[in-house]
DNA sequence: ATTATCTATAGATCTATAGATAATGC
DNA sequence: ATTATCTATAGATCTATAGATAATGC
């Protein structure tokens, strides 16, 4: 009802008002563009058109490209690891808080507007130290809680080690299944994967109801 | 020995033979960087420039970059694809035909000298649509072979895709751990997921010492 | 005075085409 | 004559910066 009454030149285009902040709008706009199209495929004036201002005012917020596509990569991977972290020390079996990481990883990464997981297989990626960091950080949360889980006395380090990569390597697949089938029924996918990543670990069937009735609370 | 005794031009920069044609030489240039900074970030130039001619040149051999791509996307997703055909009318267990593919599979993705893989994890590769055919008949063998196990009966037609979709996503899954490890066990990272396919698939641990004796006279 | 935006543009590309050139083939 | 290459460049970008402008805040 109130009109805008915001500090500082008006915009060129008159945007509805999005409840975001320019900031946030701008970052909508890049997720968007970044995971349809690509990091180096995307133009800032395209990043800027979609967020309703001009394609210099984006540098108001950002120093650069880059520092967008780091701030998108860093937001996505955090509460994946928030998670991981609040699991580490929950009281339940390893193999319970395993499945409940997956579930949890799983749910966020079909999630959200756009498929942001994506952006972790840009090529781009790569090149951005902090983020990688707190995706490493979430893999040894994937080995800790393996390694803690009943059969890993059996396996030797290599094999767990292993294991652990491909348990990490199912969950971050679900960025492809949402890449190629659109609408997806999260939850179903996000259970059928974290009992899917147990069974890599090697807990047999038939343990599998029990661990999950020990997952759903930590959820 | 004998002199190059070439046809046409010669080129402004002598070049080492390499034994490739200059259509193959452009190729593998452009596999190396589009496969290290992504299909966007790379120019004619550079890829020109490592297959030892000048820019352009390349167009002489590919109507425009996006031609290099394409071929580059279905020269590698093809032998993954042959191998699931022949092993589709092989006589032996669906379970060691589904664990011989994985193995094939993966060994396809982590060998050759640039991790061509990641090449499917572009955005740039959703719009080539010959690639995608392929790519989505390599699905179906997956899903073809699961089918015929003998867990599947036990199981609903959409826990049976979801599973074929977790399987096939393991295996894509190693383009990724590969990026992450440089130098990788090809032989013990191939059997590795094989049997972690078959897990997943929902064959007991017990049973994977014998199918995987069947499964290996298929590779 | 401060702020968020704008307009304008420098400078650096990048792709693809036009047309020349330097080999071999006949 | 044919071929594989080259040089040169048109035309179309794209990022980031400089500096102006139109609001509110005090």
């Amino acid at each position: 009802m109130s009109a805008p009454r915001r500090v500082g030149r008006p915009r060129a285009v008159a945007t509805p008002p999005s409840g975001l902040t320019p900031r946030e709008e701008v970052l909508a706009a890049a997720a968007e563009l970044f995971t349809g199209q690509g990091y180096a495929a995307t133009t800032t004036r395209e990043v800027a058109e979609r967020a309703g201002i001009r394609q210099a005012s984006i540098y108001h917020y950002f120093k650069g490209k880059e520092e967008i596509l780091a701030s998108l990569l860093e937001s996505t991977v955090r509460p994946s690891l928030e998670a991981a972290r609040a699991l580490m020390d929950a009281p339940a079996p390893a193999e319970a808080r395993l499945w409940a990481l997956c579930v949890r990883d799983v749910r966020l990464l079909c999630s959200g507007p756009h498929n942001l997981g994506v952006l972790y297989l840009l090529p781009e990626a790569e090149r951005f130290a902090r983020f990688q960091e707190l995706r490493d950080a979430l893999k040894d949360a994937y080995a800790g809680l393996l390694a803690r889980t009943a059969v890993a006395s059996t396996l030797t380090e290599d094999e767990l080690a292993l294991r652990a990569r491909l348990i990490f390597s199912l969950v971050e697949g679900v960025i492809l299944i949402r890449r190629d089938a659109s609408a997806l029924p999260v939850e179903q996918v996000a259970e059928a994967t974290a009992d899917a990543a147990l069974r890599v670990g090697g807990v047999p069937d038939d343990d599998l109801p029990h661990l999950r009735e020990l997952g759903r609370p930590l959820l």
